[in-house]
DNA sequence: CCGCGTCAAGTTCAT
DNA sequence: ATGAACTTGACGCGG
């Protein structure tokens, strides 16, 4: 099992990955930007593999605007070396790398532009991953997209627009249950479909369950199904609620009890799993010393 | 130098 | 019909 944490640090020197507004987004300015931010990853790398954090999301911010027509600069080629070297230092640690690209990219919409962009923005994100060299259990993750009054004719677009991404998008895309419109149930569906791993969302399950008599253990064996040898081993995302926000805004922290009585509750250890929490890191360190003490009592 | 209005993008929901 | 929320911070203008 590995524990991991998405897009940002807490308290680590040098990791922050900057941008800029569009209007000043000159070549000189993304560049210097561009390398700025390899850097930061390089350094959130080095950081997680001293510290056994074996999994890890990068920003979608990496390369600012990078499906946007202001960008045109080509970052795959400049910066080879520098996603070698970081690629490298990944494999080196072990560590499993995402991406997850966020509510603007919208696969199933009824207008072409939309999904132009969107085609746009997963070749994008499969780029950065290819650059770096990793194989295909470094997966992105997406949500399906809207429902526009008719889910069934949305799921159906879903997965008419899905075979219009390139190989390197296919071989890595993994669909996600969201906390609103589609259910995991609705996900499998698509995912059988298309013959692609599923991401289970604990909480997004708890807010938006397709079904109350089936609980999160009982989701992720049936998940579990569609991760073949190629994909990886299964993954899965992970928070808790905020006491005071509202409903599926993420907690500051995890709380470690009631994380280890939900780890305890996994049949298969075997299994990634992706934090969503606002400290990031520091709720992932915990968690790996919370079990380790555990374990070292038994 | 500091504070706060604004930021590429899409969809949904409240008013 | 219009605008805010979303995940939520960080950029950068104006004082």
């Amino acid at each position: 099992m590995r524990i991991g944490y998405a897009c940002l640090t807490v308290g680590v020197p040098d990791t922050a990955i900057k941008s800029c507004l569009v209007k000043n987004a000159s070549g000189t300015r993304l560049r210097n930007l561009i390398s700025h931010n390899l850097n930061s990853l390089e350094n959130i790398i080095s950081y997680n593999g001293k510290n056994n954090i074996g999994l890890f999301r990068i920003s979608s911010g990496l390369i600012p605007f990078a499906s946007h027509p202001i960008n045109q600069i080509p970052w795959w080629e400049i910066y080879k070396n520098e996603f070698l070297q970081i690629g490298q230092k990944i494999k080196a640690n072990n560590i499993r790398v995402s991406m997850h690209p966020g509510q603007y990219t919208v696969l199933n919409s009824p207008f072409d532009e939309v999904v132009a962009r969107a085609l746009a923005d997963l070749e994008y994100h499969s780029l950065v991953l290819d650059s770096l060299g990793v194989g295909a259990d470094h997966k992105i993750i997406l949500h399906i997209g809207g429902v526009y009054n008719n889910k069934k004719t949305a799921m159906k677009r879903f997965i008419i627009n899905f075979k219009r991404v390139s190989d390197s998008v296919k071989r890595r895309i993994v669909i996600e249950n969201d906390d609103k419109s589609y259910n995991i149930k609705d996900v499998l569906e698509i995912a059988s479909d298309l013959k692609i791993p599923v991401v289970f969302d604990k909480l997004h399950n708890d807010i938006n369950p397709a079904d109350k008599r089936k609980s999160a253990i009982d989701w992720i064996k049936v998940c579990r199904k569609t991760w073949r040898q190629k994909d990886g081993i299964q993954k899965i995302h992970y928070s808790q609620q905020h006491p005071d926000k509202k409903t599926g805004s993420h907690s500051e922290s995890i709380n470690l009890d009631e994380f280890y009585e939900f780890y305890g509750s996994l049949k298969r250890k075997d299994i990634d799993i992706m934090f969503e929490v606002k400290d990031k890191n520091i709720s992932a360190l915990n968690c790996l010393d919370y079990i380790k003490q555990k374990k070292s009592r038994d």
